[in-house]
DNA sequence: TCAATCTGATTGACGTGTCAATTATGCCCG
DNA sequence: CGGGCATAATTGACACGTCAATCAGATTGA
């Protein structure tokens, strides 16, 4: 019994459509992020975490624990974002091996000049368009499925 | 009255949720596919592509057309699946300019080896993972966002 | 003290994606 | 015919992401 049939035709279509959507809705955001600061939504990202921090300034390994990355991608996005003077790296007075990322003030002029069309742009794209109730099973559907990764049905060796 | 309030925290933290998990769930079908196969989602969808084409070939711009991918994409990407020996390219013999991409041994034995286990994952992450109500719930939110999409409520000069 | 080890961060190789430029051929019309 | 334009496909430059390797500075334990 734990051989379930293959997904339907239909099943299939509404899988594709779910992936394919959420990717068109990032495009779409990614675009307009861009247009109105010419910000990425990594540099967003990162921007965001660094105007939350005090002063301005975090720990790298802070940075990507915040922000939900590798390091190693961190670095190699700081980098691009040092070239573009939009981040400074300094070293850390505390331990010399550590890094610490500073917001620079381009970075913060593009940040602020950011914030307030990617907000009205989440809301008209995504909020928006939904019902509240399809709103809510948004939610319910994203819990549901993180539940289902973090417990599958039939372990394959996969974390 | 055009002018609404940006997200609430509760709308920001759905629409995050939505968007990452997505790609958790894309992300966790890669891995599976890639240790089933060897093949990425993009070699997949190429070969699943050539292999409902009569012959197992396929004109370049056709093979771009039937999976939605820009056609400089196509080539970057049959090159590498070219170095791997599960495609080839031929020169079209009824238009010089044109390529015709073929399904190679390595290539449909590894689409073949693929399917099953593919087909299940997706059983598995997905379909199961979700009651009927909220399965159609995830069709008619993606038809809703796509809607606003192509409508959006205030154009700002995106296609 | 100082060698083994752990940790913070960077680096390099490579796959993947976009955009703009290029190449080569087909095609149409004066 | 032949110049001009459209089309097929590739290419190059670059952004972005992962993984494995590396490097330097901390730590700690005989």
């Amino acid at each position: 019994m734990s051989t379930r049939r293959f997904p339907t035709r239909d099943e299939l279509r509404i899988w594709r459509d779910y992936l394919e959507t959420g990717d068109l809705v990032r495009a779409s955001l990614a675009a307009r992020l861009q247009r109105s600061s010419g910000l990425s939504p990594g540099d967003y990202a990162v921007l965001l975490a660094l105007s939350e921090a005090p002063g301005g300034r975090m720990r790298s390994s802070t940075l990507a624990e915040t922000i939900g990355w590798e390091r190693s991608r961190v670095s190699h996005h700081l980098g691009r974002m040092e070239k573009r003077d939009l981040i400074r790296r300094e070293n850390c007075t505390t331990d010399n091996r550590g890094a610490e990322v500073v917001l620079a003030p381009a970075g913060q002029a593009a940040f602020q000049e950011a914030t307030r069309p990617h907000l009205r742009d989440i809301r008209e794209i995504f909020v928006d368009a939904l019902t509240p109730e399809q709103l809510a099973a948004a939610g319910e559907i994203a819990a549901a499925l993180r539940a289902q990764l973090a417990h599958p049905t039939a372990p394959r060796g996969l974390a």
